[in-house]
DNA sequence: CGGCGCCTTGACTTGCATCAAAAGTAGTGG
DNA sequence: CCACTACTTTTGATGCAAGTCAAGGCGCCG
């Protein structure tokens, strides 16, 4: 809609967001809400300004007062330990949700950074919640948005347990194919939007390693990686089942 | 209370819970909800009959229909892999909830298994979301306790990613610890509920590394250790702040 | 053109895994 | 109560995947 737009030019600082013709909402929000209620979210959240690359959306420390949505770009979520260890928890493309850990102790638990030229769109928790109380559907959404992100860890948890380095970072690129192909875009050909030191940090792993590794798929013709274009060329050799028999 | 434990004798199979009355409501619910919401709570709320150790509370794969509360015992959490790889997720002691990775999928992605004689509350899910929707401190409850999950998750991430085995070891003591002494219990002296190949599991270690690492923490004397009952000495010396300068 | 990040590659080191075997513990049944 | 079996834990010897250290390349921007 062409009013997004505009709004989105005036106002040099948030706007409401449209959340009825966002293409990412089957996404972000995949529920059989009523039209109406759909409407009821979408007077709730506000789109920010595009950030540029670095910059924080909320910082570890602050306190917690509202959720976001990926709208368009990426974003690390990266968790500071006491003695200053600092270890990515995660990254998000278009669709997905984040902020989430703040909620039990009402101070976010980890910064967000984005990685690129990002847009975001912030969802107050107080209102979320309210609104969740009077919309079951909407209730049961977040449950599940908030579980999918336990069981998302968990598959890390059990990769940095088990999983040899190549396995590590296939998985890695298996993931980001797949969420790509899930909102339409090429499985096989994509832009990695972190940097080798954001893909160790995250994996558990030394940059040099995951610049070898990297070196040994594309050798083995399993990837085409310039930089951070990568072409994906024999994807079930990424796959679990390939390192059974090798 | 005596009708309590009458009502448990009576039914072999069920019992509705008191939460009233239980000492680990503090614990599990410690949120100020009115007597009465308690009881209207409580009233959703089933424990079932003691279980025995390696008892399943549920399966990875069945269908997700209730949460379950540690009410006594201790429980380990366990994700399989498509290739059967088994992943302990988390260890529970009393008054903590479990679960909840269920709500994404409708299906459980974990298997939950007694580690010893454990009585566990259920909490059908269904019912726990209508009256989340009534009672708005047990929305955010519940909301917390994911949350809550989703950052313990984040810890054990970071301690995969960057820590030796001798930090892993020390931390999941000190949490451990921790818990007990959050439950009014010694922090010092404890009996470990799992096993040590439970333990290196969990901790993306060897079993002949965990028994190497606690027989150099019990030659130090930081830790007295006689099978799996451990008193710890030098509470500091398990410290992150302790490897440090190390 | 020179300085600064980011990435790659090579040589060497090391912490933990693996392999192997013995010692300890628990459960079962005669 | 002891003998037998099966499992868990400990201890020792050896190997390897990934970390560390070091040097050089590439792209970017002032």
């Amino acid at each position: 809609m062409s009013v997004e737009h505009a709004t989105e030019q005036r106002c040099d600082n948030i706007a409401p967001a449209n959340c009825a013709d966002c293409r990412m909402a089957a996404i972000c929000l995949p529920i059989s809400l009523e039209i109406d209620d759909i409407n009821k979210l979408a007077s709730i959240i506000r789109r920010g300004r595009p950030l540029q690359r670095k910059e924080h959306i909320y910082r570890a420390g602050e306190p917690f007062k509202s959720v976001y949505a990926v709208h368009s770009g990426s974003v690390k979520t990266v968790k500071v330990t006491e003695e200053g260890i600092e270890q990515i928890t995660g990254f998000h493309l278009p669709g997905e949700l984040i902020g989430m850990d703040g909620i039990a102790s009402n101070v976010h638990s980890n910064s967000a950074i984005t990685l690129e030229t990002s847009s975001i769109c912030e969802i107050p928790f107080h209102r979320l919640e309210e609104l969740s109380a009077k919309i079951p559907s909407l209730q049961r959404r977040f449950f599940q948005l908030m579980s999918k992100e336990i069981a998302e860890e968990q598959t890390l948890i059990t990769m940095l347990s088990k999983n040899s380095a190549e396995e590590r970072i296939a998985a890695l690129l298996l993931s980001i194919s797949l969420r790509h192909q899930y909102r339409g875009l090429s499985a096989r050909e994509f832009l990695l939007p972190m940097s080798r030191s954001d893909i160790a940090n995250y994996l558990g792993l030394t940059i040099e390693t995951v610049s070898r590794v990297f070196a040994r798929l594309n050798k083995n013709g399993i990837i085409d990686l310039d930089k951070k274009h990568i072409k994906i060329n024999n994807i079930d050799a990424l796959k679990p089942a390939a390192f059974c028999r090798s």
